[in-house]
DNA sequence: CTGAAAGCGCTTACAG
DNA sequence: CTGAAAGCGCTTACAG
């Protein structure tokens, strides 16, 4: 492999001319630099990232922490982080944590030695203490999806609040007067915000709160299909449900048709995310759209912000927290 | 931030002598040794992966190339990936390339620059010459889902051929007698393999061939939506379809929902992938299993296995195509 | 405008 | 068993 010394000695100048020649900083002659450029074009030469890496202290990398990539949201997130990251110069290292804090911190500890320059982290829990670690010892951090009000990290999020209120508030105009909630882990301040904005849309517009139509995730993911079988088993007059991830109202809608209830003339379900195939499955479903590649877009711009920042000035710049604005996607399993 | 000096000035030892503990590599004394160990608590030490790897020759981390991590499969084969490469203390890069060549291309030269070890690579199609050329380069290589028959690069597939060929059987078996197909990109070997199959399955039992029953995808993951419909529009008579994908399935189901089409009593559907999605759709689809995450992992394993062997014996070890089982998982969608 | 020198933080023969 | 030295491939003041 050629090195910046073989274009050197080609060229016949020094290492030190070459390099400058490369990045473009101080002078170089115009007869010195087109010797140059021959020289690498000559010995197909190209930078070693790593030896630059050690030198500049920043590695133009950086990394991605996920629960499960696996987890319908994160694809889409994730396209938008690489897409952006590509742009400018920057590569992407995945790491699933399972919001396992061994792993999380153990994936925390290796990366710091690698010098990646910043952390987009999706995998943010209450127990995350490493991470907030990581921002305090100063490096570039961006929140997506998960969050901490008045937390000092820069966030995108949504109203979930806001955004579930609708949804439900959507449902109660198609006429539903005793609507169910499935309900994800509430350990999450993001369902957490979720179930406060059902209760307020019921309270608000006149409905009585029943705790019996709340469903809590128990554990893996399908648990919704036995507690939308139980709840029916016991609520004969359930006409709504307010799933608060599409992947649950997936799974609520499966169990549905095979209690041979009718959508949405019987029951009306609406979930939240609007994945990708929200619009497949039948009937098509009728979500709260978050704009989640955009929201990949928007954490890889900050984050690269604050790596530039930085660089300049020594330290992060003051956090923002940025919400986006959700739609609501009305679809064929509402009324 | 320590640095291997600060512990051995701490420890009263030399840089070398550190390396050594660490390293586990050459004679040191036990008393020093803990001398050496409790400097490396005081300092709260960890090696600089940079600096270690450009003294090495090797970065420890591992490139994946996907076309797309939005497109279902991928998501499971990643993780399978992912797990494994960090439990044998890899890290991985996450690459989309759209199967753009530029990208590809873009992508490849820059990673070669950051001394990654070894490449997955998911989005391997004909006009992918950066891929083979990256292996004949010597670097370690694994093909996982693309592939090409004869190629010198280790691969981990399944038996596309036969495994259509045994889900269109199931059709005919059901009773279907004009079953159309849902045909994927013929540019990708795989697809043409499954259409083979679904050919032979045809011929085999004796029933015609018919070209208006092959669906060919024009561009966009939807048009198979327009595709059944027009299909249906044409030929009042067909009981039966073959989707090459699970994406494709999930369109095709909801035309014919839309139709009015009872499934699987008018029209039996079958898929191939068996994506999380697949069972949870209505109705479940009957679907091809292929084991995504074990493909990562078997994926992963062999590059690594190439990665530790190239370093022992400078050249890579024989190439070795692994051709794992599918499996005919019966849902709802066909009788 | 250009080059010699020092240094990023590690590892590894080599001598002792 | 241990340390001094050289080197991985780059960049960047500094002197000329």
């Amino acid at each position: 492999m050629a090195t910046i010394k073989t274009v050197a000695k080609l060229a016949g100048v020094s290492a030190s001319t070459v390099s400058r020649t490369i990045s473009g900083k101080g002078y170089v002659n115009d007869t010195t630099k087109e010797k140059i450029q021959e020289a690498i074009r000559q010995t197909g030469y190209s930078p070693n990232v790593l030896a630059k890496s050690l030198k500049m202290g920043s590695s133009n990398t950086i990394a991605l922490l996920v629960p499960d990539i696996q987890n319908l949201i994160f694809p889409a997130i994730t396209r938008g982080i690489e897409d952006t990251a590509r742009k400018n110069g920057f590569a992407v290292l995945l790491c699933n944590t399972d919001e396992d804090s061994d792993v999380e911190k153990g994936y925390i500890d290796k990366l710091k030695n690698r010098w990646i320059d910043g952390f987009v982290v999706c995998s943010y829990t209450p127990g995350s203490n490493h991470i907030r670690a990581l921002h305090s010892a100063g490096f570039p951090t961006v929140l997506v999806n998960r969050y901490e009000p008045g937390s000092p990290i820069d966030t995108i999020t949504i109203d979930n609040y806001q955004s579930a209120y609708n949804a439900v508030g959507y449902l109660i105009r198609g006429g539903s007067k005793h609507i169910a909630i499935a309900l994800g882990r509430e350990e999450l301040i993001l369902y957490r915000e979720r179930y406060r904005g059902y209760c307020d849309a019921l309270k608000d517009t006149g409905l009585p709160y029943d705790e019996a139509l709340v469903m809590r995730e128990t554990s893996g993911s399908d648990s919704f299909y036995g507690l939308t079988k139980e709840l029916f088993a016991k609520n004969k007059n359930v006409d709504g449900i307010f799933a608060t991830s599409d992947p649950k109202a997936f799974v609520v809608l499966h169990a549905l048709h095979d209690l041979g209830i009718k959508i949405p003339s019987d029951v009306a379900v609406i979930g939240f995310d609007n994945v990708d195939l929200s619009a497949k499955v039948e009937p098509p479903l009728s979500t709260v759209s978050q704009p989640l590649y955009e929201m990949g877009v928007i954490a890889a711009t900050k984050l690269i912000r604050q790596i530039k920042y930085k660089v300049k000035n020594g330290v992060l710049p003051a956090p923002v927290c940025e919400v986006l604005n959700t739609d609501l996607i009305v679809r064929r399993s509402t009324r």
